[in-house]
DNA sequence: TAGATTGTTAATCGATTAACAATC
DNA sequence: TAGATTGTTAATCGATTAACAATC
């Protein structure tokens, strides 16, 4: 029932794709063209559609608008979800901005800092907050996925604050890892540990073994 | 001899970790300790090590300072890598200002964007060149990493022009999935995806078998 | 039909964890 | 010593890929 983790991040892939083949006028898409577009191999495509239960029309490839709703139904809660960014920094800005204008389902309703040349404003399109107000405002706004942007030194106090006042869901970008209670779902993504990797396999490689089998899969196709 | 992207990941984090064991005056760890703080296991710390070839202290956990120095040598080289970050936009300034003030072997030593404002300004510590020098600065700065901050419609003509003039290593931050050829090592992180994936186990988990798992590791040493 | 494409099982690969002997 | 800790092998888990029968 539940998918696994990386299938899910591929359909979030999928979708714009699709969205974007939709935008041109292209109806039916074969694994293998979804699988390029990606540069991933069409067996992991055709097994991604196994586990999320979709076939295909039968000789004429995935009907794109079919596959773009079904993916919706499985990511997409059907009123939304409401989202809140803590930290408004550059980071949080940017954030916010690639949310501006979006269709999705995903409404960033609150920004919240402490800086009070930002309280009060409206930054990416966001009313920002003082982060005092932040217990009241996460239940009052009924935000269920918090996104932290703050200095490393306010990560754990705010994701206390979040999971205290019903979050569900984190996207931490501080390079503090964090712990969650069990009914609370982490996603942690940190920068510097991202160049550092690619500092050590250009170190150490020329390209690595990642991207070398994925340039390979992608030219097998 | 090469070392996993997992173990690679996670010895940039233990670094961080040490540096900040270190400024409090701490010279030993235990490998539980040090799994403590990252929310992992004890055993996923050991075989870090071992993966490493560093041994411990008999019985006084692991010098903090070797520790350091060792992880350094793996991932560092002596003379720096220079990085150019291509894209000042908010995220672009977000990266570059998270490398300010950072004592790293990684020095970004431009940024570049189309925009007139920015062209020529110094911003996070760095200067903004024109798009159209890129080739040229590419080579004559010696940049061996780029990292992409564009809007979608540049990301493959960037990475194109990155690749054609030397750099090795690429962390593209749009949301275009690029092909690489063999020599370049390419790491790829998408926004969206990562917040859609934390929506779908919001939805459909109260947490998710991560989170879930994260939790229950740490709790038990 | 022959060829292209799909859906699915089994095999493989890679990463994590359990188990445990060795050390102090 | 007894207990804590380590390093390493083997087992397990999870994700990707190879192989292939079925469909049109």
């Amino acid at each position: 029932m539940i998918l696994p983790e990386k299938t899910v991040s591929r359909l979030s892939e999928y979708r714009r794709i699709l969205l974007d083949c939709l935008s041109k006028g292209q109806t039916h898409i074969f694994s293998h063209e979804l699988a390029n577009l990606n540069h991933i191999t069409a067996v992991q495509v055709r097994r991604d559609m196994m586990l999320m239960g979709f076939s295909s029309m039968q000789r004429k490839g995935y009907d794109i608008k079919e596959l773009i709703g079904a993916i919706g139904s499985l990511i997409d809660t059907p009123d939304g979800l409401n989202v809140a960014v803590i930290g408004v920094g550059n980071f949080g800005k940017a954030v916010t901005g690639y949310f501006r204008g979006k269709r999705s389902k995903l409404n960033i309703v609150a920004t919240f800092d402490v800086d009070s040349e930002k309280v009060g404003r409206v930054v990416g399109g966001v009313k920002c907050y003082h982060v005092d107000n932040l217990p009241k405002l996460l239940k009052k706004l009924k935000i269920s996925i918090g996104i932290l942007t703050v200095p490393p030194e306010y990560a754990r106090s705010m994701a206390e604050i979040l999971t205290d006042n019903g979050v569900k869901g984190i996207l931490n970008f501080t390079t503090v890892p964090l712990n969650m209670p069990d009914h609370v779902f982490l996603e942690e993504y940190d920068m510097i540990t991202s160049i550092e990797k690619v500092a050590y396999f250009v170190k150490n490689h020329g390209g690595g073994k990642k991207s070398f089998s994925k340039a390979t899969d992608a030219s097998k196709q």
